[in-house]
DNA sequence: AAAGTCTTAAACACCT
DNA sequence: AAGGTGTTTAAGACTT
């Protein structure tokens, strides 16, 4: 079943021109019963296995479960069917008192695609060191490639290409990288198709029940080293920092396409309804983020900055244009 | 100060 | 056989 509604390109919020009501059109399948904000994210699985379940955790599975059963029939070209069956959420983005301070208001540019240097042009010169942890790079470079996994080679090269601290580095941060990728449980190993297998080694997937936990460090990362030093205030020369403090470019509203799953009489219920969480998901078609709002949402200053804070860490995650 | 996390180094086995 | 990959252990630095 398919029916459409409104999206708001997260490109361009200004909130002073994006508060109150939206033009929505009436979308009840993705508007969930307390009218909580709803958006199509990038794919990962839910919910995390038991021996992973934590308070963290299970906020993201309280809080996500309605809307994973939804797709974005437009943004996802080039996913399975499969890959869209994982939309989901941010777990750190569910409770608003969690996202204080907040940094000024920033507008997204995408990152361009096909273009491995385009990061490394951003980035400041090769002689200082990324702040990020091992586990941080493995994760942005794995959830910047196309099929969400990648051999160990072509993570090398992911950091390499986006981080040139690592071009002169000694080589034993690949040893670093190998020796992450086999004790973190955050990443799993899997077989290479033997039929199309090329090179050494097998692939490497984050596991979808630490993704919150690594999308969180990432963004406790990026945080720190925004406040703390003018590294990540300086667009032109970190990948992280893509968003520009104009805030002029206007809202637009645009239709998208929704399709319908099969939902679980169980699910129909809003959990969260009265909880204080938003639910808050978003996605990428062509140059623009999307947020997906049902009718009778008020979109506030709060809100916005919340997406500004989602939209920042999934850039850092590399994967802002797969979703 | 203690515990936990991360980084780095090293050794070794396995695979291509 | 050589080099890449994957695992494991250990130690020190750093953070919480």
């Amino acid at each position: 079943m398919e029916n459409s509604s409104h999206t708001l390109p997260l490109s361009c919020p200004s909130p002073a021109t994006i508060r109150g009501p939206l033009p929505l059109s009436s979308s009840p399948q993705h508007t969930s019963s307390n009218g909580r904000i709803s958006l199509p994210l990038s794919p990962i699985s839910f919910p995390p296995s038991p021996a992973s379940f934590s308070p963290a955790t299970a906020e993201s599975v309280h809080s996500c479960s309605p809307l994973s059963h939804f797709t974005v029939s437009h943004c996802l070209e080039g996913q399975s069917l499969a890959d869209q069956d994982d939309l989901t959420c941010l777990n750190w983005l569910h409770q608003r008192g969690d996202l204080l301070p907040l940094q000024p208001l920033t507008k997204m540019t995408p990152l361009p695609q096909q273009e491995p240097s385009v990061a490394s042009q951003l980035l400041p010169a090769a002689s200082s060191k990324p702040p990020y942890s091992f586990s941080s790079l493995i994760f942005m470079a794995i959830e910047d490639s196309p099929q969400k996994r990648l051999p160990v080679k072509d993570i090398y090269e992911w950091i390499v290409n986006n981080f040139p601290y690592y071009r002169t580095a000694t080589g034993g941060w690949r040893n670093s990288v190998r020796h992450n990728l086999s004790l973190s449980k955050s990443f799993r190993r899997i077989q290479r198709d033997k039929s199309q297998s090329v090179g050494k080694g097998s692939l490497w997937c984050v596991c979808p029940e630490y993704r919150p936990a690594l999308l969180e460090v990432l963004r406790k990362t990026h945080s720190y080293h925004s406040n703390n030093s003018n590294l990540l205030h300086k667009p032109a020369e970190n990948p992280l920092c893509l968003l520009t403090p104009d805030h002029e470019e206007l809202v637009t509203m645009e239709s998208v396409e929704y399709q319908q799953e099969e939902v679980c009489e169980d699910m129909e219920k809003d959990p969260l309804s009265d909880s204080g969480y938003i639910e808050l998901h978003y996605y990428e078609s062509q140059q623009y983020q999307y947020l997906v709002l049902p009718d009778d949402t008020e979109l506030d200053l709060e809100t916005v900055e919340i997406l500004q804070l989602d939209a920042e860490a999934q850039e850092a995650a590399g994967s802002l244009l797969d979703l």
